[in-house]
DNA sequence: GCCAACGTTGGC
DNA sequence: GCCAACGTTGGC
């Protein structure tokens, strides 16, 4: 099992609102990297940090679960979507994504805590001109941040 | 709102 | 297949 970090801006996509819907599909991911994750990656049951972006302040705020693996992205094929992607076939989806599901919030710990400390300092998320939606999370920064930043 | 960093596009 | 131009992301 792996662990994972995902970015939403709360104005699109809130903690909130997931802690309401209980479970949503991650669609929308226009990124070959993240895609990938996602599609080849994922597994039922890996557990991610959800993150919201472009606010302030920036940080963790959740913790949520793969509750479906990887499927075609349907507003793809949707010509009144802002995701519409006029390359992509039933037969030969281009993008993908999984299900997650809403396990908790947390106090948010936020970008700038993150940037505190030592044993995080690899994290993708904390890398000069990051901008993956999506990221892998070694699980000793999982453990790092779970046992010792969120109470 | 600014702007650095990055991914994608498309002309050649 | 290179690379300049462009659009987007996201912290600040």
């Amino acid at each position: 099992m792996r662990y994972w970090l995902m970015k939403s801006e709360p104005d699109a996509y809130s903690i909130d609102a997931l802690a309401k819907d209980k479970v949503t599909a991650w669609t929308g991911v226009r990124n070959f990297q993240a895609r990938n994750f996602m599609k080849e990656q994922m597994a039922l049951g890996d557990q991610a940090f959800f993150y919201h972006s472009n606010c302030n302040p920036p940080g963790i705020v959740g913790i949520v679960e793969v509750a479906k693996l990887a499927y075609p992205d349907a507003t793809q094929f949707d010509k009144k979507s802002d995701y519409f992607e006029p390359k992509a076939t039933r037969d030969k989806p281009y993008w993908y994504h999984v299900d997650v599901k809403f396990l908790c919030k947390v106090p948010i710990v936020p970008l700038e805590e993150l940037r505190k400390h030592k044993a995080l300092a690899n994290m993708r998320i904390l890398q000069r001109g990051n901008r993956l939606s999506i990221t892998p999370v070694d699980p000793r920064e999982w453990a790092f941040i779970t046992e010792k930043l969120i109470r």
